[in-house]
DNA sequence: GCGTATTGCTACAAATAATGTAGCGTGATG
DNA sequence: CATCACGCTACATTATTTGTAGCAATACGC
């Protein structure tokens, strides 16, 4: 681990190119980050809650992801606990809305 | 590797639940998925182009993920060579250029 | 034809990340 | 105090990525 207590330390990997949206393609590439963004959209989920809705992703993937989306500043713990979308990450997730109709279509469109 | 050749084996993480969403958020969240799509928004590259513009990323994974992208149906080869989108695959990338302007507001929320 | 250069693509060892299972410390509730 | 759920972590096993090298095929100039 040690991985976030590092911070930024590896950054991301487009980031050298000075365009920010490496940085997102790259943080929202790694695995399970799509995923938990769209689970959180609409209410917040508790860290088991979160887990389950994941399919029952490992918690070690899902603390290191949760980590990263805090850092970012998509993601914040509750003081109630149950991790939930900042107004930032709720503007994010707004991009992904148009994704679900395109995924239905994109099945159809398929062997389905 | 023998992964590709397997085709829809290990099929895609969350299509279990049945809703393609899932799948789609699996298939773009893997390494440079999202990369390799917003570098042919503009143009087709050749795979050592896309290489190239990927940050010299190793051609296993830039080939792997090609390879799910062409199946999934939203990166083709042409005939003279090049990799570019199809008419399904810049209907995705449409899905993402709200994310440019969002990666710049991003970034001025943060350290910047 | 021969050398060179390109294309898409693959092999393979080393490094890195994810999985799965177990469990910690803390705080609330019984 | 026993129990439960919370956020979070350890750690061995497994999967994926990296980095470097190189293949067969198709062109190019000479």
């Amino acid at each position: 681990m040690a991985k976030q207590s590092a911070s930024r330390s590896r950054s991301v990997r487009g980031s050298r190119t000075g365009r920010p949206v490496m940085a997102l393609l790259d943080l929202l590439g790694r695995r399970w980050s799509l995923r938990i963004l769209w689970e959180l959209r609409e209410a917040p989920l508790t860290s088991r809650g979160l887990r389950t809705a994941c399919d029952e992703a490992s918690p070690t993937v899902l603390q290191a992801r949760l980590s990263e989306l805090r850092e970012a500043g998509f993601v914040e713990l509750g003081e109630g606990g149950g991790y939930g979308l900042t107004a930032l990450g709720r503007e994010l997730c707004e991009t992904f809305i148009p994704l679900h109709r395109f995924a239905e279509r994109w099945r159809s469109k398929r062997g389905a």
